[in-house]
RNA sequence: GGGGCGUUAACUCAGUUGGUAGAGUAUCUGCCUUUUAAGCAGAGAGUCGAGUGUUCGAAUCACUCACGCCCCA
């Protein structure tokens, strides 16, 4: 059986076996004839790389050779492997980071060392032995034994290029992760962002919570979901395009401040930009309007900036950002006259804006009015200008129908949305508790769906019945982990900063 | 959806006008006990992304397809 699915796995290429994983296996056979186990779980390294750097780095050879008392055990993953006959350097690398090992046979004795020499580049072994430096001054530990500790019978990618192939990179992680430092800290960036939200979220009283993923209303968001069916109910379920309503019903329930990270699933093209599988934060708090999070935003962008680049100035792609608050902060229909230089008369006048939207490549619809003409204009004449963080106000309610529409225009909405670096990163509101408007609006939506917009909200009368039981005025605020990562990391493509972005098929 | 570029040894890449498939690294053998992309000598390693066509002859030219990247929508 076990061969069965091997041979199948082979036909298909992807465990094609090739004449240096044939010598590998055969090394690992004889290996195995010496009494070694290839797979044994019983080394537990004492010591982290970084660690025992840090710690003896200033320490120099005369030093060293003082403390030959001192052992120090580590595990690691053979990175490369420079073998003199009776002697060898080997650099291991742990998840902290590198270190070099000196192996000499008259130290490990002629048993082990017939041993190592068995061993590849790519296998994980464990080490002890104190620390001396090179002729060359390089922090070395002295190896007076070791042992195999996963055999590895696939050879990694050359040690100077090391992997490049973008395709590979992204289908085999893994390898990426082995070969790339870079890569390894962009995802412990993406860590430190994370949990740097969490904490900045917790401390003021936020609590986090986990809302359906599979929803049998999709709701919050403008966008296509991805269906989906549960045999057993015997129904469609969409996956969510956002946590928003439910997370409003929990301030419904009483709890006043939520926040949910986690993915987001849009059934939408894939781009730099774009990954049809996203982490959003989404929090609200009652007791706030959309100007209360515009405060809290800039402290947030800022903390998560110390945290992975240690300050508030840093480059991306060339061209430097500066985060330090206050941001700027402009309306919507001011920047489309001041920055996307559009004519006024647009501004005010469906047909205008519908035909400037056509002319710079938008897709409109009978049903589309002003504010989603504008907002297309807006997309391409103004966001990519926004280099510099800015929050723009004053959005059309046509594209906001959960926003609490402004005391002094009931055309426009309590809405945010902020940009850096030519990029929306996230959007905020003062949130609609009036269930009547709110359900008009579901209305509208339900019209523009019924006129063949697919990424038109659904009707969630359930929602509009928890608003009829009273929601405290609350704001609430969506942030793109994703992008905010791309820009802290200096990332252009949003498969750099997801560990595994969607792609094909490897073969077809 | 449209356009451009790419796919050759395990990895990184050359490959001229269409004429027997190349390098470096890695691997194997031998020498080598302080190397730093270690060194020296030798050897082996290929479905040129897949297919069809043109041709005496295709990695190379044409067409179709697959996958990836970039730009546009």
């Amino acid at each position: 059986m076990a061969e069965q699915v091997a041979k199948q796995a082979k036909e298909k290429g992807i465990l094609e076996e090739n004449f240096l994983v044939r010598q590998r296996r055969k090394k690992a056979q004889e290996l195995k004839e010496m009494g070694v186990p290839l797979f044994p779980n019983t080394f537990r390294p004492r010591d982290e790389i970084a660690r025992i750097r840090a710690d003896y780095e200033r320490l120099d050879a005369a030093q060293l050779e003082a403390r030959q008392d001192l052992k120090f055990s580590i595990a690691g993953r053979i990175m490369a492997l420079r073998s003199f006959g009776k002697a060898a350097f080997i650099k291991v690398q742990d998840r902290t980071g590198q270190i070099q090992c000196h192996i000499q046979r008259d130290v490990v004795g002629p048993e082990q060392y017939a041993i190592f020499k068995k061993m590849d580049v790519g296998d994980f072994i464990g080490v002890t032995g104190p620390l001396f430096r090179t002729r060359t001054q390089e922090l070395t530990i002295r190896v007076e034994s070791f042992s195999l500790v996963t055999k590895s019978y696939r050879p990694l990618p050359e040690k100077f290029h090391g992997l490049t192939d973008v395709e590979r990179r992204y289908r085999q992680r893994y390898l990426d992760l082995i070969m790339n430092q870079q890569v390894r800290e962009i995802f412990r960036a993406r860590s430190k962002i994370i949990q740097t939200i969490r904490a900045f979220l917790d401390d003021r009283g936020f609590m986090e919570v986990e809302t359906p993923m599979m929803q049998i209303i999709p709701g919050g968001a403008t966008a296509r979901p991805f269906e989906t069916y549960h045999n057993a109910l015997g129904m469609k379920l969409y996956l969510r395009v956002a946590p928003e309503l439910y997370l409003k019903r929990l301030v419904v329930g009483g709890l006043e401040r939520v926040y949910e990270l986690g993915r987001n699933f849009r059934n939408e093209g894939v781009s730099v930009r774009h990954n049809p599988e996203f982490t959003m934060l989404e929090f609200y708090q009652a007791y706030a309007t959309y100007e209360d999070l515009m405060v809290l935003t800039e402290e947030l962008i800022a903390e998560c900036a110390r945290a992975v680049t240690g300050g508030l100035k840093f480059e991306y792609q060339g061209k430097e950002v500066d985060l330090t608050p206050p941001w700027q902060n402009l309306d919507f229909r001011t920047s489309l006259l001041e920055i996307g230089g559009v004519p006024p008369k647009v501004l005010f006048d469906a047909e205008e804006a519908l035909g400037l939207s056509r002319e710079l490549g938008g897709v409109h619809r009978p049903g589309d009015g002003l504010g989603k003409a504008l907002h297309k204009i807006f997309e391409v004449t103004v966001e990519p200008h926004l280099w510099q963080p800015t929050f723009i106000t004053g959005f059309p309610k046509e594209i906001s129908p959960l926003s609490r529409t402004c005391d002094h225009d009931p055309d426009v909405v309590e809405r945010f949305e902020f940009f850096i670096a030519g990029r929306e990163v996230g959007n905020g509101f003062s949130e609609l508790n009036d269930p009547d408007d709110q359900l008009e609006r579901f209305q509208a939506q339900q019209a523009q769906r019924a006129a063949g917009d697919e990424e038109a909200q659904f009707m969630d009368l359930d929602y509009v019945r928890a608003l009829e039981y009273g929601m405290p005025p609350t704001a609430g605020e969506g942030v793109g982990i994703d992008r905010l990562v791309m820009l802290l990391t200096d990332q252009p493509s949003i498969r750099e900063v997801i560990l595994f972005p969607l792609l094909r098929p490897e073969r077809g």
